[in-house]
DNA sequence: TTGATTTGGTTCAACGTTAAACTATATTTG
DNA sequence: CAAATATAGTTTAACGTTGAACCAAATCAA
């Protein structure tokens, strides 16, 4: 125990602290992610292929904007720069015309391949440094706090994602 | 145990999804969170405010771009608004004329401060959902984390923050 | 069936960020 | 002291994001 136990009073201190830390770990890892990626690619990019890299099919842009939790308008353009490069191709649904099927292409596994092993590195860097264990042991917690504000965030009307 | 004991051959995964949900959060809180913002208060804007609001005194711009782990451009033009709104007030160091000098106003203390009530409400929630032990239990290391981050990234050369 | 509503996607302006080039002042060094 | 270098801050272009307005296709309801 800290000091008080439950709901404890002031523990918007440390709410906020967390969430502080967070962002400025986002910020800080997004920027040396960003430094390992190869010319040109950019990590909204990635994401997008590295999904399809796992889970193969197709998908609707709309899903996609679901899945990264971000709006409709940032996905279009991610998926505007990802066609442009030709590593997905982008069609519209036959059974229904307001959709478009988005799939990756054989170059962008490829590129996303590369990727992933420019991150090796980086990345057994801070398993050493962090300890593996703690990273995993942190992950469920998140996994609560990221799940919390995504249902959060779905219960405001909303339907602009 | 998990499987294995020490650094984890593909720990990789797992170090890759923890960034990533990292990344969600702090996307996810950062929107929550402008949306409890005051008109026109952005988040960059509060940090510094609430900066000075806990530690009192004057900074150089240079200073505050390190605490926030922003470019100088960035805190540059975060500075220029707060100044154009009243909130601190921007006098060059005669000590040193590179140098500049900043400072919170009265006005600016205040909105600081009604910007943390406005915060109150949703971090209550965040507590109450998320329980507040286990926030601060996860604390430590994700400052742990912070800090590693951080000195990587100084370890390299960089003039430009 | 027609009209209203919902859903999928695009576009646009505003903003914050990065990175790099640039200006000005200080400091170091030969 | 003068020249080279380092430090502080600004500016600019490019980019990703949000949020809102918008269009088109599908679904619902009268």
């Amino acid at each position: 125990m800290t000091s008080k136990t439950a709901p404890n009073p002031d523990s918007a201190e440390a709410i906020f602290m967390f969430f502080n830390e967070i962002g400025i770990i986002g910020q800080l890892s997004g920027t040396m992610f960003r430094r390992a990626l190869p010319e040109g690619m950019t990590m909204a990019q990635f994401s997008v292929l590295n999904h399809f890299s796992r889970l193969g099919g197709e998908r609707t842009p709309a899903r996609l904007a679901a899945a990264f939790q971000v709006t409709k308008g940032a996905m279009t353009n991610t998926l505007q720069r990802l066609e442009a490069k030709g590593y997905v191709t982008i069609e519209i649904d036959k059974a229904d015309r307001r959709r478009k099927l988005v799939r990756a292409t054989e170059k962008g596994l490829g590129v996303c391949t590369e990727t992933i092993t420019a991150f090796a590195g980086p990345l057994r860097e801070f398993g050493k440094a962090l300890g593996g264990e703690d990273i995993e042991a942190a992950l469920p917690f998140l996994q609560k706090v990221r799940k919390f504000l995504d249902e959060a965030r779905n219960s405001e009307d909303f339907t602009n994602r």
